[in-house]
This record gives structure tokens, C-alpha cells and sequence, in this order.
DNA sequence: AAAATTATCGCAAACGTTTGTTATTCAAAT
DNA sequence: ATTTGAATAACAAACGTTTGCGATAATTTT
């Protein structure tokens, strides 16, 4: 069966392609009984317009790109969520496509883009490799190209991120306020822009209003090296009593561990962490933590993004402020 | 600044439209000489070609519709995750939208589908609303309707789903196996059909098999319900000593209770549940479950796409099998 | 009653491709 | 020297829309 047409609608109708057309858009130019029995036909025959030919001759793709290093993420999902959300709002439609952490794809990602004409993109950069030329490209050819979570250095785009520093910080502020004797702190893969400035903030706030606490800092970069950091640590002679997580997969390292030594949160220990929320409520009692919410960071990113749509280029880098939920682990 | 296309490409070649487009795909017509010079020009001046021209002129959209309830959902990311990455492999891109298990939502999208003249779907239908029809008029355009997950019962569709009243069955035999005294086993929302087959094989499987053990069935649709459920029933007198869960919701809400009462497992108490297997390994000792992959269906999907959108129709119902992965839980 | 306005609709070009058909050139075969 | 046949490239139509402009008929104004 094929495909309704305008034409063919017309061919029906004893009508022009172009009144037919009109006739559907609700144009002056045409009568109302004209209006009332195109509309009918084009129901009956379930008319979809062909949103090809509609670009390709309105130039408007009404198609918003997203890449992401990987869909299956706490994080990167919801703010999927939000934005498919936002965009169906606003007559705009997704496509999503993933790195895998992997430039080549990224690449690749992006020439798809381009041939689709994707009226933006929302892009998350594939770790640390940067090729930054290509979305220069396509801001180039006014495709506005909003950065979230991982963003350039360069300030020559629009980035969107969390307060990294503030997130990093609320979390030193409830350690301090427990009252911490000898802390663990367990930072992200070393190599990425995010861990370091969260690492010095908490350091540098540490310093200036605990000093007399005991921190010892570490990393990894993933929940099986969380779990061990974790086990080596608390066979250590002086027993730390506070443990941060800076992401759900070391907490989910450190949490095994607690579980299999059956230490009692929160008298044996403290636990505080950075996360949307999802895997600290897994757990009784409910782990404190400071939100990241890649909801919000979605909303934010697509209000920014319709605005470099609309107006000239707005270079800003906005932040969505950190909140701390407290749970039963401090 | 303005997109590169094949006129341009043209007249600064001083040659025709038409051959421009041969040299690029390298057609035998063209002189080998020329299709150097295209294809210098057309790297030079990064040509993308206008995919919205192509699929107008060619009626195809290498374009891949999904229908989900929800993109953050531990189930559905993996689904999508393997059908991106099908798709990708296979020269397809994917156009995901969510129905937020709200039926108004899935028929807006199957609009967007339409008009944007995918070259398939994969549908998950919103929770127990079946609005068949839009999707037997897709397959009527000869447009591929693949099922997922949560499938109609009507057999005029292709299908894809776990095997799922053998999950529930070998959720039995395990517990069986363990020698259990007293069941307890939670179950799903009771109007989703896939709740109702798992029980109904359950419970067949175990009055067939193990007529002595005690088992009390009931049903929570949240994590809450599953956390209330489960404390109820460990303080009666005759304590439970094993637990099935049939989903990730209610295996969170068990644990959590778990967790809250203190109790030792598998020593006072065996847990069992059906799931992907990210939530049972975020606990010590892992929990046991019956493993329903949302990559291996999605993979399953894929295959069955293209089988449709090649040969003549192939009605089936496929289903992934399922596997026993042994936690410590049991 | 002629002129001006308004209401309604059709014509045709354009968006960027692909592809069947035709035209040109040039060398090989008769 | 003419015919045949490759090799190479141009022409033109079509895919389904949108939209400026022109055309016709109906209505109003003078």
C-alpha cells in the first residue's frame, strides 16, 4: 500500500496540489467548505505528511541530535529522558546516538548528523580525545552544537554541566559536620577533567576548614577497584570512620565491601556520595548523597540550546546548582 | 554558511549534476580521472549528502523507529543499546521515543514514525492499553512492526519477548533445589500479562514438583509495596525462609527490608529474582537470579526486523532463553 | 454600469538527489 | 572510408512539499 500523498489528495479532490496544501495548513486564501473536505478526505486516507520533502524544502529539519558515551548509564538516561521530553514539547524529534567512549564513533556520529541536517546537537565528548574541530564545523554552518557534562576547555561553545566544584564541596561540608575523624576519600578515573577539579576542590576545602582531619585520597575507575580500595583500607590498623564515593560505581564497590565485612552504617561507618539518587536508595539505610540530576542538566541544556536556535550565538557555560539529600548514612 | 551539495559541487567542476553523483558512488560510467577530481572536491569541501533528498528520491529512510515506556529503565537502555548498535553495523539510524506508558503519547509517536517514513518499528505497547490498529495499518504500509517485551496477544505480529514462563520455572526448580521450607514469592503488576504467565507457571511448576513446600504468593507493583510486603511476612510466627522476586522493583524493596531486619543471607533467608542482573550484583553476597538479557532480545529484535523488511512476512513469536546466574544468595 | 476590491484557487519553480535515456567522442573493426 | 561499439558524460524527470505570483470569478464601491 502506498503512501498518501498531497497529490494524490488533489487528484480526488478535483483540486490543486498547492490549495490542497493550503487547505490544510488553515490558509486565508482558502474557502472553508474547500478546508472541510480536504481535511475529510486526508482523515479518511490518514494523510502523514512527508517530513522529508517537508525539509527538503523548508530547510528545517525539526530533528535534534544527542550523543552519548554509552545510553545504559543512571545518568546519561534520565538526562535522555529529559530532553525527549522537552523536545516532544516543542515539535522537535531525537535522535540518539552512542560512542561507546569512542572517537571513531563519535565521528561517525556526527556525519550522520550532518546528513540528516539536524537542526542542533547535544553532545557529550567521548572522554578524554578531544576533536573539537568538527562541532567548530558545525557551529560553522549554524548548527548550534550545547555540550553537557563532558565539555571542552575551549570556551568557544555552549556547555552545560553540573557545579562540579559545589558538588564536591557539599559533600566536604557534611563530612566536616559529622564530626570525621579519618576520612576515605575515593575519587573517578584520574584522567578525566571532572575528577581533578572535584578532587582539588574537596582537598582545598578540607584543608582551609578541617585540617585536623585525617584524609587519605585515591582513585578508580571502576566499581571493582572501589570495592578493593575499599577492602584495603579498612583492614588498616586506625579504622577510617567516613567514606565518599564520587560516583555510583565506587559506591556500589564500596557498599559490597561494607556488606561483606557487615560493618553498620552509620556507627561503624559514614558513607556520603555524588549521584542522581538512584543507587543510594538501594540500600538500607538510604546513603546520603549530594544530587546530580541529569534531568535537570536536560531542561537546562534544551532551553540553551533554543536559544542559540532563535537569537545569536549566547557562548555561556551554565551550571545546575548541587542539592544534598540526606539519607540515614552520616 | 551554507551546506555543500552536488550543484556545487558541479558547477565549480564544470560538469553535470548527474555525474558528480556517479563519480561519488563510483559508478563504471565515469572516467577514473573525474572521480578523482569529484571526490578531491567533495573532501575538500566536506560534502555530506542531504539524507532527506535521498530517502525523497529513493522512498528509503534507513530509519528505525523505538517505541519504549521509558528510556531510564535498567531493562529497556539495554534493549536500545543493542539495537543502536544493529542498527549502526547495518547502516541504520534509530529515532527512539518514549511513551511514558501513556497511550496518547505512543500514537503521537507512531505519527512522528510515519511522517518521518521510518523503515520500521520496534513497539513495547504502553502498559495493558492495546491500540492495535495504528500498528496493523503500519504493517499494511509495509512497514515492519517488530514487538517487544510487552507484546499483544493478537498473532498477526512479530514478536519478541523472554521465555518467560521458563524463567519463572527455573526460579523454581532453584528453589527447590535449595530445599526450601517456606516460600515467599512476589510478583508483578497483576494486569500486565507477563506477571500472569510467570505466576501461573510458577505456581504450576511448584505444586507439580514440590506439593510440601509452603508457599504464599502475592503481588506489588512498586518497590514500596515489595518493601512492605516482604516486612509483613517476616514477622510471623513461621518465618519465611526463601524469597522470589520477579522483577528488579521488588528485588530492591525485599533487599531493603533485608537489609533494615538484619538478616544473614542465604543463612536466614535464600533470595531469588528474575532480572538483567545489575541490581542483584550491586549487593554482598550477589544475589541469584534468573537472567532476562535486554541485549539478547534486542539482538533478537534486530535479526527479526530484517528478516521482515527482506522477505515476505514472518509472523512469529521468538523468545530468548533464559539463564540461571548463581549469586551467593541461595 | 464600469471600476475596484476581495475571495478563491491554480501555475510553476525550487529544495538535493537518483537514474533511465540520450548524446558525443574516439578508437577498433569491417 | 564507413560502420560498429565502447567509453564517457549530459539531459531530464521524478520524489512530495511550500510559496510567490498570477488568474478568475464574485462582490463591493463609485
Amino acid at each position: 500500500m502506498t503512501n498518501t500523498t498531497l497529490k494524490l489528495l488533489a487528484q480526488q479532490l478535483q483540486l490543486s496540489i498547492s490549495t490542497v496544501s493550503r487547505a490544510l495548513k488553515d490558509h486565508p486564501d482558502i474557502s472553508a467548505s474547500t478546508k472541510a473536505k480536504v481535511n475529510a478526505l486526508a482523515q479518511s486516507m490518514d494523510y502523514e505528511p512527508n517530513a522529508y520533502a517537508i525539509q527538503l524544502r523548508t530547510q528545517n529539519s525539526k530533528i535534534l541530535g544527542v550523543i552519548v558515551p554509552a545510553i545504559s548509564n543512571l545518568f546519561y538516561d534520565s538526562f535522555i529522558a529529559a530532553i525527549e521530553e522537552e523536545s516532544r514539547k516543542n515539535g522537535y524529534a531525537l535522535m540518539i546516538l552512542q560512542s561507546s567512549h569512542n572517537p571513531e564513533n563519535e565521528l561517525n556520529n556526527l556525519k550522520i548528523f550532518r546528513q540528516n541536517r539536524v537542526s542542533g546537537v547535544f553532545a557529550c565528548l567521548s572522554s578524554s580525545a578531544e576533536n573539537i574541530e568538527v562541532y567548530q564545523k558545525m557551529n560553522d554552518r549554524d548548527i548550534p552544537v550545547v555540550f553537557f557534562d563532558i565539555v571542552p576547555k575551549d570556551n568557544k561553545f555552549t556547555k552545560v554541566r553540573m557545579a562540579d566544584e559545589r558538588c564536591a564541596i557539599m559533600a566536604a561540608e557534611n563530612i566536616i559536620k559529622r564530626n570525621a575523624k579519618k576520612v576515605l576519600a575515593i575519587f573517578g578515573d584520574e584522567n578525566l577533567s571532572i575528577t581533578q577539579k572535584r578532587k582539588a576542590a574537596f582537598q582545598k576545602f578540607m584543608q582551609d576548614f578541617a585540617p585536623k582531619i585525617h584524609c587519605s585520597y585515591t582513585n578508580a575507575a571502576s566499581t571493582k577497584e572501589a570495592e578493593e580500595v575499599m577492602k584495603k583500607n579498612t583492614h588498616k590498623t586506625q579504622k577510617i570512620d567516613t567514606v565518599f564515593c564520587m560516583t555510583d560505581e565506587i559506591l556500589i564497590g564500596v557498599m559490597r565491601t561494607i556488606q561483606e565485612l557487615e560493618l553498620k552504617i552509620p556507627t561503624d561507618i559514614g558513607v556520603i556520595s555524588i549521584s542522581n539518587g538512584f543507587i543510594p536508595n538501594l540500600y538500607y539505610p538510604r546513603i546520603s548523597y549530594v544530587e546530580t540530576s541529569g534531568h535537570e542538566l536536560g531542561k537546562l541544556a534544551f532551553v540553551q540550546m533554543m536559544a542559540n536556535m532563535k537569537g545569536g550565538k549566547t557562548l555561556t557555560e551554565l551550571t545546575v546548582e548541587a542539592k544534598f539529600i540526606a539519607g540515614g548514612s552520616m
